[in-house]
DNA sequence: TACATAGACTAACAACTGTTAGTTTAACTT
DNA sequence: AAGTTAAACTAACAGTTGTTAGTCTATGTA
């Protein structure tokens, strides 16, 4: 575990505080006093305003990818994956809660790699309602709407930054246990 | 139908854009621009950009209270009373989508009315609490953490706004029957 | 016709925005 | 001891922000 370096530790107080207020209300004085010093002087460790928002989003939408891609390579079935899907949003959640949220609420405020953004976002939708349409051609799945059940499921565990930070580390394993209930059983055939 | 006034226009076309970009990010000179009028002249309407969100966000959060009120005075099951509550989240989101928008992510920058939104939306969540831990004792609702349940529920409901505008009409009674489905029997025991 | 009103306009404000330039200071390296 | 560097500082910039004051114009009413 190296020593976080200046520009990590304001990526991460610029994480906080966007969380709170929002990347456009959040201005370089904030962010500067929030690191005890002048906002000038964050320039000797960041490009712009602009690229601490690209670092955190774009970081941790690579981490879904990532993680994603590992999933879809398994050989298990249908509801296994979902399984590691939720798994996978419960970790990143708890890793980085506050870059979730800038990644939930201020992705349009990305310029340069906005498109890129999309890009991945999209791919990781259409493998999860992969997932769901396989599950539901092998009988492991209802037959609901797919998309309604992408929808229900994403939403759920991309609003997980706004609750894990509430429950204590050690009930992290229940609520994974809780989760896995409610969102797959209410599918499950 | 009453013709709208251009105060409620103002309000309308802000909603939309507070949606896109957010409220902080959004100018008055964006707005004024997007009714074809100078800035100057939204102050011939209304008093503030902070009482603009105010009446979109408390006006949304009062119907949900109310919505609330009414569902709490039921004599029905505990499962028939979350139906009317998905009833409910559907019927506002497709009302009005804009609104529900900044409701949801702009609700912190509030300022006079901040206290009252959040006693508004913490009430509504308990009384969703109740009714789920109601069932739990009725046998009629899985013992599952009533904790999980509510945050996996509101937070689907929730973002029925992002969801709904892509739907045709004719299709939200289908919505509704896959996202009840979706929502109760995982849940239902 | 005379008048009142609604609703647009221009001009300006003080405060705040992200960012740059140039300087100082204290800690490591040789 | 001398030199280098990391990282803070002050000062300032040009542009943008919400908002106010005062003015003009068309429409409806007496």
């Amino acid at each position: 575990m190296k020593k976080e370096t200046r520009k990590q530790e304001i990526t991460r107080v610029a994480a906080k505080l966007f969380k709170e207020k929002g990347y456009t209300a959040v201005t370089m004085r904030d962010l500067a006093a929030e690191m005890g010093i002048k906002a000038a002087s964050l320039y000797n460790h960041i490009d712009s305003k602009q690229t601490i928002l690209q670092n955190i989003i774009i970081t941790i939408a690579e981490d879904f990818t990532n993680g994603m891609q590992a999933i879809t390579s398994l050989e298990c079935s249908s509801l296994q994956k979902l399984e590691k899907i939720i798994a996978l949003h419960i970790k990143i959640a708890t890793t980085n809660a506050n870059g979730l949220a800038a990644l939930n609420s201020d992705w349009m405020h990305l310029k340069h790699k906005l498109d890129y953004y999309l890009k991945l976002r999209q791919d990781y939708e259409n493998n999860v309602k992969h997932i769901i349409q396989n599950g539901i051609a092998k009988h492991e799945i209802k037959n609901i709407d797919p998309d309604v059940m992408v929808f229900s499921m994403l939403t759920t565990l991309r609003s997980l930054y706004l609750w894990i930070p509430k429950k204590e580390i050690a009930s992290i394993e229940d609520l994974k246990a809780s989760l896995t209930k409610i969102l797959l059983t209410g599918i499950n055939k």
